[in-house]
DNA sequence: GATTTATATTAGCAATTACTAATATAAGAA
DNA sequence: TTCTTATATTAGTAATTGCTAATATAAATC
């Protein structure tokens, strides 16, 4: 390359590595695995119909029956139980029977998403 | 309905609202701004190129040249460039240019979303 | 057992997404 | 000015998603 501009840490005052290429330094490694978990949870949420259950379930006071959730989401009945069951196998709700009615509630790290998510928006105001 | 099952308060002791059917409480209402802003982000994120590429920018130190990530993530050039485009929307990361390079770094709002998800992360094993 | 209610699962389809190739725009060198 | 390089934008398409309707499963009642 002929431009020779300088690499983004040459100007910290604390080279990091070898300039592979006149603009730049190399890119970190990450770890697959780490995303691919990451992008399960992210896109379960990544969505309207399921961020909203995610958010009523955490706003209420213990679990939530799926019929209320129905009610108050506003899709059909299948629509609901195969969002929620999007959630579950993400680890973002938990799930227990009683009798004929299923109630969910948030996982820890749901509520801990929430919460930072929370925290982003008071910061963007 | 004629179960009359217990409803999910009961057993905690503390009805908090009027039983609007044999088994269910009401659901809290939602503020729909604030699940727009969230499912914007969420949803960015919440897929594998642009979250690895956030990881990417993350783990640099400083911050990182398009061409740099085009190389590390391995799509095409116009890929890589929608990807950061719709990261940038959502406001997951930072642009400047310099000479004929594009540099990228994280948000405020991305760090701190990593930095629980690695919470998340380290719970979970 | 038959019937009803709650809800999970399956099948199907229109809409959306994530990508490539092509093109446009910007910057630097000759 | 022309040419080259970096990268954003546009057009198009195969794959995926999110939903409804239908069906299956589970639980309760008679």
């Amino acid at each position: 390359m002929s431009r020779d501009a300088p690499d983004a840490t040459s100007q910290s005052k604390q080279p990091n590595g070898t300039t592979e290429s006149a603009c730049c330094t190399g890119v970190p490694e990450v770890e697959e695995d780490d995303l691919v978990a990451d992008v399960q949870l992210l896109s379960a949420l990544g969505n309207d119909t399921r961020y909203e259950l995610v958010c009523r379930i955490g706003a209420a006071e213990g679990d939530v029956c799926v019929c209320d959730l129905e009610a108050a989401v506003g899709i059909s009945q299948s629509g609901v139980s195969q969002a929620l069951s999007r959630l579950y196998s993400a680890g973002l709700v938990t799930r227990r029977k009683e009798g004929s009615w299923r109630y969910y509630g948030l996982t820890d790290d749901a509520e801990q998403l929430l919460d930072t998510l929370a925290t982003l928006r008071t910061d963007d105001e």
